[in-house]
RNA sequence: GGUCCCUUCGUCUAGUGGUUAGGACACCAGGUUUUCAUCCUGGCAACACGGGUUCGACUCCCGUAGGGAUCACCA
């Protein structure tokens, strides 16, 4: 059941990064959480880059960034590279947009031509700094404005006065007039500022929700101011009341939701993800990882999505981690933190091996393909999967794969110093431990090697011999396999096979000088 | 410095006036015939501080301290 209000006002979000480097687990918030929001809604999500700045653009990232988004199971509907409706997609594609856009301010007079060069207005600003103000332009605003000719900045003339509104995620906010200013709406070199492009944008998209990063929450004042100057309604906060009002009452409210234009999209400001240490922002600079990094590092999509999604958001019961489905339903705005949150790899190591241990056993082979070690590739499948399935509880990222299978896969060379690491082990004589390993061969070679016979002939060697598991399984574990650690007994022996099992065994016994 | 935001175990968090302050990660101990992992059991561990309001504050108000964001022809 729609409510009217939905009906002319679809769910329409937007991730729009500028193509300047890659995406790390801060910007890849941003985007889930308005994926989320449209998704749970049948909305829209759209991709938008903001590449206004061509000096800081990145050769490659545009595409490095569609990556990462598909990585994660990000998928947008509208983009860059798939067009839509109402694009393009790319804020230099729409640079006639900005400048019809400018020209309405102009002719209204809320905009106009800044006489200064950028060294003058630097003075002004350092001029404040001295004297412990904050710096405005307004304060310098020229008394007659030139012609705008394209070659000089154009910047908003502001009206301060105080605004109020409410943030999805940080509640109610008010602002005092003196943060209000006469912003840049494009630079001189013919390209808007964010501050400028982002709202003509948006707008255009028929965009709903506005969700960022919280180091946008200090401009809203100014936005606010512009969004006032384009003729935006801005006391529309519960237009779909008023709508469904309207029609019976005395016609005063039609005419005035009429007159006050477009509604405001709602805001959203993200808390930012902090570093490890909890003293700064998440950034490139401190070592962020690119989130491509993770995924080639053998963490899950799935994982990426919960983990990120959980930083700083939870549905307010017990659940720890969150399927997309899960969370394309449950999410909401109003239910993530205010305060940032530190990215602990800990607990996505964790969260990763969950997720593993979760996937079927044909989901794992798949997402293993890149990872076996060199010498699995040319093993039979068959024993491949079997191997797979022993390592599958021990993974923590698939690319822990080669170090905990290499040795079904090639021939491991004895290394009797290994046993000295074992308590039990390094007491043994040489002469025990070679009896013990004849024994033991003797006993394998009657066995018909499934995990369940194996077991079997395991236990009576145990009596045979008379010896503690501890020494006897060790024993033999390290024999087969001269590895740290290995799954159990039988199912080792099982899957390395009869022949390969007894070969290694009698290997052994022949280094064992 | 101005403005805005934030403050519960080491970490992520639940909690909206009365709880033994709950869960998860991490850590520690024990168990599952060796090891590693899984799994199970148990343990350690928190309301930044100071004033109010109240019969009663982690919860509400005011300060203080601490942390973060921002003050660009970057986004």
């Amino acid at each position: 059941m729609l409510y009217y209000g939905e009906m002319t006002h679809s769910v329409r979000t937007r991730f729009a990064p500028s193509p300047t480097g890659y995406l790390h687990v801060g910007g890849i918030r941003t985007a889930l959480f308005a994926y989320l929001v449209a998704k749970q809604a049948g909305g829209a999500f759209v991709l938008r880059f903001e590449d206004t700045d061509k000096k800081r653009e990145v050769e490659g990232s545009a595409k490095h960034l569609i990556e990462s988004l598909h990585a994660i199971g990000i998928e947008y509907d509208e983009g860059p590279d798939i067009g839509g409706a109402y694009g393009p997609y790319i804020q230099s594609e729409r640079l006639d947009r900005y400048k019809a856009w400018a020209q309405k301010l102009i002719d209204a007079g809320r905009a106009y031509a800044d006489p200064y060069s950028a060294e003058e207005v630097q003075q002004f600003r350092e001029q404040a700094q001295k004297e412990k103000r904050a710096f405005l332009y307004r304060n310098h605003r020229p008394e007659s404005a030139g012609v705008w000719d394209g070659s000089q900045p154009l910047r908003f003339k502001s009206e301060p006065k105080s605004y109020s509104y409410h943030d999805e995620v940080m509640g109610d906010i008010a602002t005092s007039p003196e943060v209000v200013d006469d912003f840049i709406l494009i630079k001189s070199d013919g390209y808007p500022t964010y501050n400028f492009a982002h709202i003509v944008d948006d707008t255009e998209m028929e965009i709903s929700h506005v969700i960022r990063g919280q180091e946008f929450i200090s401009s809203m004042p100014n936005f606010l101011a512009l969004y006032e100057a384009l003729g935006f309604d801005m006391t529309a906060k519960h237009e779909a009341q008023a709508e469904l009002q309207g029609e019976g009452q005395d016609g005063e409210s039609i005419s005035t939701s009429q007159r006050r234009g477009k509604p405001l999209p709602k805001f959203a400001h993200l808390p930012h993800i902090m570093n490890e240490q909890g003293n700064k922002k998440l950034g490139k600079r401190d070592g962020a990882k690119d989130v491509l990094d993770y995924i080639r590092g053998g963490y899950l999509p799935e994982t990426m999505m919960s983990f990120i999604a959980t930083l700083g958001w939870n549905d307010g019961t017990e659940q720890e981690v969150f399927t997309k489905d899960e969370l394309v339903e449950k999410f909401s705005l109003s239910r993530v933190q205010r305060g940032g949150a530190r990215f602990d790899e800990k607990r996505l190591l964790w969260m990763n091996g969950h997720f593993i241990r979760e996937l079927s056993l044909d989901e794992l082979e798949k997402r293993v393909e890149d990872f076996w070690p060199e010498a699995a590739l040319q093993a039979d499948s068959g024993h491949r999967r079997n191997v797979l399935a022993l390592a599958q509880d021990r993974l923590k990222t698939l690319a822990d794969l080669p170090t905990l299978t290499s040795y079904f896969f090639e021939e491991p060379s004895p290394d009797w110093t290994m046993l000295e690491g074992n308590k039990q082990l390094k007491k043994l004589e040489k002469d025990d431990t070679r009896h013990l390993l004849e024994q033991s061969v003797s006993a394998l070679k009657e066995s018909d090697f499934t995990a369940a016979a194996l077991q079997e002939t395991l236990n009576q060697l145990l009596e045979t011999t008379g010896q503690k598991p501890g020494i006897l399984f060790s024993l033999i574990r390290l024999a087969v396999s001269w590895a740290p650690f290995s799954p159990a007994l039988p199912e080792t022996l099982a899957t390395l096979g009869k022949e390969t099992t007894l070969k290694r065994l009698e290997t052994a016994l022949a280094s064992l000088s």
